[in-house]
DNA sequence: AAGACAGACAACCGCGACCGG
DNA sequence: ACCGGTCGCGGTTGTCTGTCT
């Protein structure tokens, strides 16, 4: 055990903080910044190691943290995000301007406990994918490899295997055992079990998905098999959208949206205000409103504020939404995709579970 | 009114990654 | 290449508060 380095050296004080011991924190670095917050706490005068400092500016006292309950909109985001990053808190946060990682955390695993109170309520199943958290259930994504492996490559099974695997974190166990029925829904609307929403790049080659979230990732060429960059979103009827996480972003491609309602206006404005600042991409995705599922939908709606730079004509014509709720993926299919100029792949709602 | 309980929130802890010397 | 310092992240625990009995 022990206490972090920097809090070796000197008596520290722990526990609540006082608004006295705040006052001086947002005093210092509001005139100082925090540069070295090992540095912090003796330059501001405060009994605190540098790492708790550092936490309680960054999940109370900065200035540009939203409090207050999460939305609606905002808790399918989690939801959803949760379901494609698993416990990556602080990339779920990303997308939530004003949102800290600590804060949906705690909300999602009070969420947690919830269901864990209220086990199996109900057996029946439909009510499966509806009470665990939508797009994150093993029978959702056991479903969705199954009928994604078949047509591709054992080099591409393999890597969507892992991708599920490693990036596709299910919740935790106890979900499971919880979920088995459980009819309480996740704090949002539940998200349909045909979510699983997957966009494939078949132009940018990827590494082994453990080093997904590496920029360097996108710099290995597994010949050939240019596949599974990313992801899964959910959709349903509600008005939100979905976009690209940073992992996503990191790997050069272009950005999507995915907009599955309408977003209101409140909401746009809402996430171009975010678009300034450390995630102005995603943000920009997520201020993209307007109509369906599809591309073209997205582009006629009204210019693309999702990195305008990035989405013009000439990267949609890279574009091939599918949506087999008429059509199977087939070999064929995706063999015929594939000698097109096509580089993306929208799949989905499939609901084949 | 008081105790039990649950939920929400704040803070701590340990670990891994990164970086500079 | 190695090592120590620092930072960031996720897991966990502690505390406060509201509600129920």
């Amino acid at each position: 055990m022990g206490h972090h380095s920097c809090c070796n050296q000197q008596k520290v004080k722990r526990g609540l903080w006082s608004p006295e011991e705040d006052e001086k924190l947002i005093r210092y670095i509001t005139t100082h910044g925090y540069g070295c917050w090992s540095e912090v706490p003796e330059k501001a005068g405060l009994q605190r190691c540098g790492k708790s400092c550092r936490l309680r500016w960054i999940n109370y006292l900065r200035p540009d943290i939203r409090r207050g309950r999460f939305t609606a909109e905002e808790e399918k985001l989690i939801i959803s995000l949760h379901a494609i990053v698993g416990n990556r808190w602080a990339h779920i946060a990303s997308h939530l301007p004003g949102r800290t990682d600590n804060e949906i955390k705690n909300y999602w695993n009070s969420w947690i406990k919830k269901k864990i109170r209220k086990p199996a309520m109900s057996t029946t199943s439909s009510s499966v994918t509806t009470a665990s958290p939508p797009c994150s259930t093993v029978a959702s994504d056991a479903a969705l490899v199954g009928h994604l492996q078949t047509p591709f490559s054992a080099a591409a099974e393999h890597q969507l295997d892992a991708f599920l695997s490693q990036s596709l974190a299910l919740p935790p166990p106890k979900m499971q055992v919880g979920s088995g029925g459980g009819q309480e829904s996740p704090p949002a609307a539940p998200l349909p079990p045909h979510c699983p929403f997957f966009m494939f790049d078949t132009s940018v080659s990827v590494s082994p998905p453990s080093s997904l979230t590496s920029p360097a990732a996108a710099t290995h060429q597994l010949p050939h098999h240019p596949f599974l960059t990313f992801t899964a979103a959910a959709m349903d009827d509600s008005p939100i959208s979905y976009h690209l996480p940073p992992l996503v972003d990191s790997m050069g491609m272009a950005m999507a949206a995915m907009d599955c309602g309408g977003l209101g206006e409140e909401s746009r404005g809402h996430y171009r205000e975010a678009a300034g600042n450390n995630n102005g991409q995603a943000a920009a995705g997520m201020a993209n409103g307007g109509g369906g599922c599809c591309y073209g939908q997205i582009k006629e709606q009204e210019p693309p504020a999702l990195g305008q730079d990035q989405w013009d004509d000439e990267s949609a014509q890279h574009l091939l939404m599918w949506d087999d709720d008429d059509q199977e993926l087939t070999p064929s299919n995706l063999e015929a995709m594939e000698s097109t100029a096509h580089s993306l792949l929208f799949m989905g709602p499939n609901d084949h579970a």
